[in-house]
DNA sequence: ATCACACGCTTGTCATACAAACAAACTCGC
DNA sequence: GCGAGTTTGTTTGTATGACAAGCGTGTGAT
């Protein structure tokens, strides 16, 4: 049998990336990774001269991300990068824990069975990077994870609510990933969902994801500092 | 005692409103109110013309719309209102069975006494709306039901993301209003959300608001014909 | 020290221009 | 008549330059 990991040789579309979604990728990732830290403000000539391109491109991409809730907007006094505070971080947590036991339990409903089987070896991948402890690399092989999950689970628009989701507690996240603790218990987690999946065991599915879901937001927001000012 | 229906007469946010604002809003509406039907192609130069402004400013209003997902981007061919395939559909509906019962338990949690209150006499306007059969007062006073209820919920996040989906159905929705069984069905639906939330009983607020979004899915499900081509 | 004013920076909006992608019409050879 | 290739027109993508308006800050006068 052929490796289940392997990808179907992908249609590879042939994507003219009009300029604006480079640089929405661009900012995304800046963001992602915290080369932007959330209140950054970001005056568009700066931007321009840095991305080499021109304001109008680099407005479209701007509109586009504030539209997301990635950017926020100051009155008459330009874009920031969105400061998510305590609450907000709250409320993201709670669609969550809402939304990811649906997208499991949709993947049980609708995957067919080499995905799952592949989601199972996947998770095999997952947990050895967890084990290894490179950051770059857990990360990575998460978000492989959670797109094959909502691939599988057949509902493309709330897998876009997700990624927007968690896009904004990125800096939150990074933050957790490190920690040992953390790790060693998300492994048990994700092997509860995978089992549950294994059996097509709905109920247990949606359960499992519910905890992780949950003991995340714990994790994520347990320093308690005191939140900032208010977010849009 | 005042008249809790009385908006607390609000700040009055001096709003510069950029033009690309009111440019979104003007799209919005016509989606919404099916003046422009899914699939319609969006020209540029025909719009700035009709609503007479630049393309600069027009160009940013539709990529902000095409981020919300309202607007669908074909290739290098320009853009369309978004045509909801019926798997669509029923992924937006399942998605908001799951979202709206957190809104309303959150509203159960967090919202005063006086806006329950209020809550609960606006609901008999809603009722009055229903009994009345004036479409656009239904809808008008239903969006307005739902803006206390998300309000309240202090979860402004879920409430961003509902409006979006909910806009989206807009077609669907607008043929399933007019239906008078499903109408008195949704008094009926509603005033278990009510009293549910009166009696500040979680569970039986979340069984009523996943209920009433089940019936609502159905109703707007129904005429089950053939989808059309992808969405995006 | 305070108030008012002026200046600079930044965003909001517009007009214009040209390249590139695409669709449709059109032409020419068979 | 018909198909292949070419031309043409429409539409989007991107860049540039310009100017008004909003906001913050510094300066100067009192």
């Amino acid at each position: 049998m052929a490796n289940p990991l392997a990808e179907p040789l992908n249609p590879l579309v042939h994507e003219p990336a009009p300029l604006r979604n480079k640089i929405m990728n661009s900012l995304r990732r800046a963001i992602e990774t915290g080369a932007l830290e959330p209140g950054t403000r970001l005056v568009e000539k700066d931007l321009c001269e840095k991305l080499n391109v021109s304001r109008t491109s680099l407005r479209e991409a701007l509109r586009q991300l504030q539209a997301e809730g990635i950017l926020t907007d100051l009155n008459n006094r330009g874009l920031t990068v969105t400061t998510v505070t305590r609450s907000d971080a709250e409320n993201i947590y709670r669609i969550r824990s809402v939304l990811e036991p649906l997208i499991v339990e949709q993947f049980v409903e609708n995957a067919p069975d080499d995905e799952v089987q592949a989601l199972k070896a996947h998770s095999e991948v997952l947990k050895k990077a967890y084990l290894g402890g490179n950051a770059e690399e857990i990360v990575a092989s998460k978000r492989d994870f959670y797109d094959r999950i909502c691939t599988g689970a057949r509902n493309p628009i709330a897998f876009d609510l997700l990624k927007k989701l968690t896009l904004l507690t990125s800096p939150l996240r990074r933050r957790s990933v490190v920690r040992k603790d953390r790790q060693s218990q998300s492994i048990i987690e994700i092997e509860a969902i995978v089992s549950a999946i294994l059996k097509r065991d709905k109920a247990a599915a949606k359960a499992a994801a519910e905890k992780h879901v949950s003991n995340s937001a714990i994790s994520a927001l347990r320093p308690s500092e005191g939140d900032a000012k208010a977010s849009r």
